[in-house]
DNA sequence: GTTGAGCGTT
């Protein structure tokens, strides 16, 4: 195996990196040794220069036609934090500063909720479809060797880090919490949401989207109905989000404003979610767009009803390698989840299985759970690539952490948890159980722009039915019902029985303009008043 | 031999 020798800077003590068996050097091998590192120059014997190192689709190659990496001593680059120079006079350009460090750095995570019998072999298994791992470690007994149901993760790219954040997780049978250690909510610190001002009303947030994906992915476009002159944008990375602030940027031939959208939201949640209040009816409207990915749905708590509400909206139904699977059955959000995009390409299983895009089922098959390339190209803010090719299998961000909200139903559920994933449904879910903290709820729906989209006309591109609009439905009057009973059979779902599962928003594919419709905006009492407060 | 909220022998 050839090694790369790499130093963070020119002269730094260098580490050698293996590179692949075709020579290359994977971005992630970089990543993983020097954690923001986009890339690799070295300083040429003849020219004195430094020269770049060729890089694409997260592989670095070597400068010589034979594949050799010579005998430089390779030093990393790093984005530019930032493309403009001027307001920042307390950032120096040095390498290190540029590695925007506390926010970007990986952090040991901790997982909770372990299976008994995962081990580090498994839980390192799970882990690395996200990307690198590395540290998988499960806390054990000192006597017995037995493992005390929670472990810690290190993950090589930030951006893994981000995406296992911000995702539930279903490892050896067991629904998983992570977060960072000792901390308290899930999300990031540094907010993904930036404002549009000055908006046209012909831009619309197909426009939105292809013209700030340049920037980095974008995971969320919201533009308040009626027609206010902003929107929303949300990327997934928040660096590229603060980075576009105080910016202008011209969006078919207009000149809009970028600014901050944190201010009013940090309001929001120290205020203890004051404007938010989930059992009076509002109706508060689905994070729209869900990036090609997995959309793994399990029904087993109840909680995964609105993973049936994905909108592929016009523009966006490529479709790449999306994987829309429930795990378990007779649970909401079972039996209705069908298709996008044309790619089914698992089986159903006799409990509403929905496999697609070949993933397979966890339970059901008992082999890990697949993701499926869905690590696309790590750290990449402002390389524009646009679209499919720039950003592959973006997956992993249908669904808030809600285990990680304290919205978890396992405590209430005792009985019925554990390994039998298969009969989840005698439990139903009873909303008042919930230990729901609206601060926290807010705070994540905010993170996840589920908010505010209650103002939407529901034959916009972007809306839907949500989690919380079916809660504050099901719940107006603090009823104690069990909602586990009646529904109707999907129209697309070969599985579904009717008998248990109850569907709203049935997705019968490609249904756009009807998706979701059945449960959008059925609410009353939500704000009509809008300002920007009103959507952070 | 059990368990199910938690925070790690560095």
């Amino acid at each position: 195996m050839d090694f790369v020798q790499v130093s963070e800077e020119e002269g730094d003590e260098p580490i050698e990196l293996p590179a692949e068996e075709d020579g290359t050097l994977l971005i992630s091998t970089l990543q993983a040794q020097f954690p923001g590192s986009c890339g690799l120059k070295y300083r040429n014997i003849d020219s004195k220069a430094v020269r770049g190192v060729r890089s694409n689709e997260g592989r670095l190659f070597p400068p010589n036609a034979d594949s050799d990496w010579g005998e430089y001593v390779y030093f990393c680059v790093f984005p530019k934090e930032n493309k403009r120079k001027s307001d920042d006079n307390l950032e120096n350009s040095t390498a290190k500063t540029k590695r925007i460090e506390t926010r970007l750095r990986c952090t040991d995570l901790i997982v909770l909720g372990l299976a008994w019998k995962t081990t580090e072999d498994s839980l390192r298994e799970y882990f690395e479809s996200y990307g690198e791992v590395l540290m998988a470690q499960i806390k054990k007994d000192g006597k017995s060797g037995q493992s005390k149901g929670f472990g810690f993760v290190r993950f090589g790219s930030y951006e893994a880090q981000m995406r296992v954040l911000a995702n539930r997780h279903l490892i050896d049978g067991r629904w998983c919490e992570v977060k960072v250690p000792n901390s308290k909510g899930v999300g990031h610190q540094v907010p993904c949401k930036v404002f549009v001002g000055r908006c046209t009303e012909d831009i619309n947030s197909d426009d939105l989207r292809e013209y700030f994906s340049k920037f980095g992915e974008v995971t969320d476009v919201f533009i308040p109905r009626p027609f206010r002159a902003f929107s929303f944008v949300t990327f997934l990375d928040p660096d590229v989000a603060q980075s576009l602030c105080g910016e202008d940027h011209i969006i078919k031939g207009v000149s809009v404003h970028v600014s901050n959208a944190a201010p009013k939201a940090e309001q929001s949640r120290t205020h203890q979610g004051q404007n938010y209040n989930y059992n009076s009816g509002n109706n508060f409207g689905m994070h729209s767009y869900h990036p090609q990915g997995n959309h793994m749905n399990s029904g087993r708590n109840g909680h995964h009803r609105g993973n049936n509400q994905h909108n592929l909206h016009g523009g966006d139904n490529t479709a790449i390698g999306n994987s829309h699977s429930n795990i378990g059955s007779g649970g909401y959000g079972m039996g209705s989840n069908n298709n996008y995009g044309g790619n089914l390409g698992g089986g159903y299983t006799n409990s509403s299985n929905h496999n697609s895009g070949g993933n397979m089922n966890r339970q059901e098959a008992g082999i890990p759970y697949n993701r499926q390339n869905n690590f696309h190209g790590m750290n990449q803010p402002h390389n524009g690539n646009v679209g499919n090719s720039g950003w592959m299998n973006r997956g992993h961000l249908d669904m808030p952490n809600l285990q990680a909200l304290g919205i978890n139903s396992q405590g209430s559920s005792s009985s019925n948890q554990g390994q039998n994933m298969n009969n989840p449904l005698g439990v139903g879910l009873n909303l008042n159980s919930l230990p729901m903290n609206p601060a926290l709820v807010a705070a994540a729906l905010n993170q996840w722009s589920l908010l505010g989209n209650q103002l939407q006309n529901q034959n916009q591109d972007q809306q839907g039915g949500n989690f919380l609009s079916w809660m504050a439905q099901n719940n107006g009057g603090h009823s104690n019902s069990n909602i586990n009973s009646g529904g109707r059979k999907g129209p697309n779902n070969p599985n579904n029985s009717g008998s248990s599962a109850m569907i709203k928003g049935d997705n019968s594919a490609s249904n756009d303009q009807q998706n979701g419709n059945s449960w959008s905006n059925q609410s009353s009492g939500s704000q009509n008043s809008v300002d920007k407060s009103n959507f952070l």
